[in-house]
DNA sequence: GCCAACGTTGGC
DNA sequence: GCCAACGTTGGC
């Protein structure tokens, strides 16, 4: 049996991580996720062949530069045990880790940025209720819809 | 660098 | 279980 095909949003800044290291390294994991929405859409939502918009934050001009694909189902992630690691979490314990993660496999860079600016402005065509153009939305991982998907790639190409 | 938004922590 | 303080995210 398989699962309609569902679609997320993922940041990561690209300092950190950018959709060249991705394309460089094909699969990542994606670890370092501290907030439990977000771990929950890993861990409830995800399957395996989910599309993912890879988005740029903290960055001159933030948007979605690529696409990427799901390529685990959820696992614990190591860095949650590790002391010398930033995402080290001393209140998580094997039996029961406390943070999953899932791999992530490049799939393309977009010929250009989809910015936040022009997301924002086509909020009519991707529904208010889209967290990512909500103001003070600090979330990392996004449910997007098929028809937002469709829309925010089909802004790739300049009319 | 600033600051609004908002999730988390901890005292009560 | 409330809520103030605190820390982090992320756009600008």
């Amino acid at each position: 049996m398989t699962a309609r095909r569902r679609y997320w949003l993922m940041k990561s800044e690209p300092d950190t991580f950018s959709i060249d290291d991705l394309a460089r390294v094909r699969v990542e994991p994606w670890n370092g996720v501290r907030n439990y929405q977000a771990r929950n859409f890993m861990r409830d939502g995800m399957q395996v062949g989910d599309g993912v918009l890879f988005y740029h934050s903290s960055t001159d001009v933030p948007g979605v530069v690529g696409t990427a694909t799901i390529a685990s189902t959820a696992y614990p992630d190591p860095t949650q045990f590790d002391p010398k690691s930033d995402y080290h979490d001393p209140k998580s314990r094997r039996e029961e880790p406390r943070w999953l993660l899932v791999d992530v496999a490049f799939d393309r860079k977009l010929k250009r940025t989809v910015s936040l600016d022009e997301l924002k402005q086509h909020a009519d065509r991707l529904g208010e209720e889209f967290a990512l153009i909500r103001r003070g939305n600090r979330l990392s991982i996004l449910p997007v819809t098929a028809a937002q998907w469709k829309f925010i790639l089909s802004l790739e190409n300049p009319k």
